[in-house]
DNA sequence: TCCGCCGACCGAAACGTTTCTACGAGGTGC
DNA sequence: GCACCTCGTAGAAACGTTTCGGTCGGCGGA
């Protein structure tokens, strides 16, 4: 076709690809300051780098053909600490696998909002993906991603849903209400639930599920049962303690996770009491070893790794420049039940 | 024809590095074709990639700058399906994130040495270094990784030590020494262990190290005491099982792991057994769930934070150029004593 | 006030890579 | 035998990145 045809102008040569030359031409800079602001690197003044990244969220900059982002998807935990992270790993790492592509993990140590360091390892790193566990980026943050067409896929976000970004999750309240009716239905009125922090929206679905199953079944919900604790077994411990020491203490507990609910198990040795016997419980998450504890533990199933492996294909589809079909993916969760509940010991068949 | 520099005569304009260009010229080819060879690409003819390779050689090319290494760590695990590759993965992440580096994870569904696909994906990423977990690599590989100049480093190699490679470990023989005399001092005699399978020189250690304290004390190593199975629940449980179904079954039990420990939890229970007064159960990890798992589990720790954090550390060093001062490094283990362990039932005061 | 140094900042040039077009050999149908 | 297609191969051009030298403003010393 008409090559020898000269660009005079810089004319119209090709399809007008948004090119880092032509960002140059209309920030008015040269092409090598361009591709330092799109890759954080430093030696940039920040008001140049400001009006760069300016035009680049305008304009719509993406990376010219395929060639560049490294064959890698960033999954950005908020905490490594659980067979809970890791199943999803291993969904994600199932799916890139076939692709050629290769996951990374990080840790943000309890933050829910990466901070700006990462912000730019990430660019420099140049993923074709991001995947964020129960994580909550900045506008700011999703913006600098999208305009280097970083897809971003949040998976059991924390925050508010918001930011238009695709997200996978379960379906928490579902996953609450059968829980508490699967108590219901066993007879036991005084069920207490030991929730999550309410930054997870995951924590707070559950709290209204549970309260769903409550009111249906006409059980008031007693402020005084609904406790929150930390997603780990010493916050599950220190609640049930607390529970159980009260004068009338509720005959069965739902956590918001599995640890929590190893925690009410310890808390319920410590008072001699009996586990379904004397005391119900039932979890959520259902890590590997909950059908291995004493006794094996009725709990709500999270499709962990489903969830992962939904997070990397919906990544995918992204990177590739498809519209997914949906912008929320839940997964079903079920009850798995074991032998961690009955009915309650006073059977409750007073007038 | 390119630019005004005319380099008929090859007019040492600058200080004539070795470039993509030069080698084309001196091979009769285009920069592109030489980058396709340099790189592995197809669409290059074997004569003439032959030919570039012969340059290449004659003339030693060498990357331009020292841009290239992605600043990444690559984790290959050979399952991925334990807390126990989580804690190595946060040890990992934690040396890696103040240096601006990110961990991969590669899962290996089992097999010890990867395949041939996982080396050339390897080599298109261009990692700084990395570390294999429980693997074994062949020479073949070892031999590609090294001449890109990317350090490997195996955490708890598996097969033989060999192959001259940095490796990190932890005092299998040591822990299990500690395991079995810690049994006997409290009065058992038969004393069993399930072992993992004979692959991992690890596994082999633990048992020695029994053996060792057993021997010591003058109890003979009885062979039907002695069983392999996977290091999983089911394997733990299926030969506790078989051991507790004997006619004069084990006091105690020591496994290769916390996972077999939780099935012969197990299969205590199905025998209506009580752990400690009827079984003592020793385990070997440390995992973080099993000081809250009933009883909370006596078990070998294993510092395997530490261990990821150190494997990473050997990465950095051999990375940098540096030759480490050791070329295998073994960690501490320790017996931490919980409540899954108590002198034997029949008080072995016999004559 | 002037000078010289220094650091921050930016761009020209060179480089390696990818994409896309061009060319030719071998095969196929008519 | 000819047109046509296909496949493998190579190169031209365009692109993004890095290196390295130049420029400019500020600051301390004379």
């Amino acid at each position: 076709m008409t090559s020898p045809d000269a660009d005079t102008t810089g004319g119209a040569r090709r399809r007008r690809e948004i090119t880092v030359a032509r960002i140059a031409r209309l920030a008015g800079v040269s092409a090598p300051t361009v591709s330092k602001v799109i890759n954080g690197r430093s030696g940039v003044a920040t008001s140049t780098r400001q009006r760069v990244e300016e035009i680049i969220r305008t304009h719509g900059y993406q990376r010219h053909g395929r060639a560049e982002p490294t064959p890698i998807v960033e999954i950005v935990f908020q905490a490594l600490d659980s067979l809970w992270a890791l199943e999803i790993i291993r969904g994600v790492e199932q799916v890139l696998r076939p692709h050629g592509l290769t996951a990374t993990v990080t840790e943000m140590h309890g933050q829910l909002t990466p901070d700006k360091a990462w912000a730019r390892q990430v660019l420099a790193r140049r993923p074709m993906g991001v995947i964020g566990v129960s994580a909550q980026l900045t506008a700011a943050q999703h913006g600098e991603l999208a305009s280097r067409a970083i897809p971003v896929v949040t998976l059991d976000p924390s925050g508010e849903p918001a930011h238009r970004g695709a997200s996978v999750g379960a379906m928490n309240w579902n996953g609450g209400l059968v829980a508490a009716r699967h108590l219901l239905e066993l007879g036991h009125r005084r069920i207490a639930m030991i929730n999550g922090p309410d930054e997870f929206i995951c924590c707070r679905a559950r709290l209204d599920g549970y309260r769903a199953a409550l009111d249906a079944a006409g059980v008031p919900v007693e402020p005084d049962l609904l406790r929150v604790a930390p997603l780990y077994v010493e916050g599950g411990l220190a609640q049930a303690r607390d529970l159980l020491g009260q004068p009338d203490p509720p005959t069965a507990i739902f956590t918001a996770n599995d640890l929590q609910a190893l925690g009410v198990y310890e808390a319920a040795r410590e008072k001699g009491l009996r586990i379904p016997a004397d005391l119900s419980v039932v979890g959520f998450d259902d890590l590997a070893f909950v059908r291995w504890i004493g006794p094996p533990l009725t709990t709500v199933r999270q499709p962990l790794m489903k969830m992962g492996a939904t997070a990397a294909e919906l990544v995918l589809e992204l990177a590739a420049g498809r519209q997914p079909g949906h912008d929320r993916i839940e997964l079903a969760t079920t009850l798995i039940e074991r032998q961690s509940t009955a009915p309650p010991r006073t059977a409750d068949s007073r007038p």
